[in-house]
DNA sequence: ATTGAATTGTAGCAGTGGCTACAATTCGAA
DNA sequence: TTCGAATTGTAGCCACTGCTACAATTCAAT
């Protein structure tokens, strides 16, 4: 209940228990695209796009909608909050410079979009910005 | 049962599914560390180290124990299967690449450290060669 | 208007990782 | 030697993400 209250200093505090966390951007930030793909979000787009059952999707769209980041009825297209449009925002941006990062250091684009899906979640204002810096100056 | 069988195009399959093995990675890394540093590892050092309850931790070592990535007894200390000290090799050079890597493009060595722990489990073979060439030529 | 396929929801199970509370073991100090 | 503190294990709870099986809803085509 309380694993985010001790101010550790333990360098996987952050690391850790951030996987529900990790859960919602990659929601959020499926949901925006798939609407500017589609124009709008279905349960089965986004099963299709993780590779799981629509019961697991439907149950994580359940959670982030009580976070506020999410908005659908039953049987309705799902949409993004102002909240949940403002993550997806970040999300994608900071995405967007891990991928172009990884390919502009020589990984292959197929790789650089694999990896990118997992490190970006790990990358801190800091790694962002550095990340940033190099592709300004290569 | 049978997630990693389909022969997945989507980024998500490696990324997604992984979480259980980057706990085994976590775990054989930090115990060879604490064995290097204190001799031996007891299932409270890995407590403190990952800021959680032994409880958490001995269910954890039980399973790399089936897993056969460690081996103790109970009561006892904590050691490594050739494989797990094979792993956390592994494991440990590929941290240390990341953190150097990290490091190399300007990040500061505390940011540099905690994002090296969530990022290491998501640099696949591609990304790790290309953040070694970077490291070299630089 | 009805019906049938596609979509979504619900029930209920499993595995992993988090916890507290309590029991058992170990080991050094008295 | 024994006794107490520290360590480890066990029982049992919770949340999250995964699933299959089945029920409900929607929507287009007849």
């Amino acid at each position: 209940m309380n694993k985010q209250i001790k101010a550790r200093s333990v360098p996987f505090a952050k690391t850790r228990d951030h996987h529900a966390n990790e859960t919602a951007e990659d929601y959020v930030e499926a949901v925006a695209e798939i609407i500017d793909e589609h124009g709008e979000c279905r349960v089965l787009n986004l099963a299709r796009h993780f590779n799981v059952s629509h019961v697991t999707v439907s149950r994580i769209v359940k959670r982030l909608q009580i976070e506020k980041l999410l908005n659908t009825q039953p049987y309705r297209p799902i949409e993004l909050t102002a909240q949940g449009a403002a993550l997806a925002k970040r999300v994608r941006e900071r995405h967007e410079v891990v991928l172009k990062f990884l390919i502009a250091i020589g990984v292959d684009k197929r790789s650089a979009e694999i990896d990118s899906e997992g490190i970006e979640h790990h990358v801190g204002p800091k790694t962002l910005s550095a990340m940033k810096r190099f592709l300004k100056q290569n």
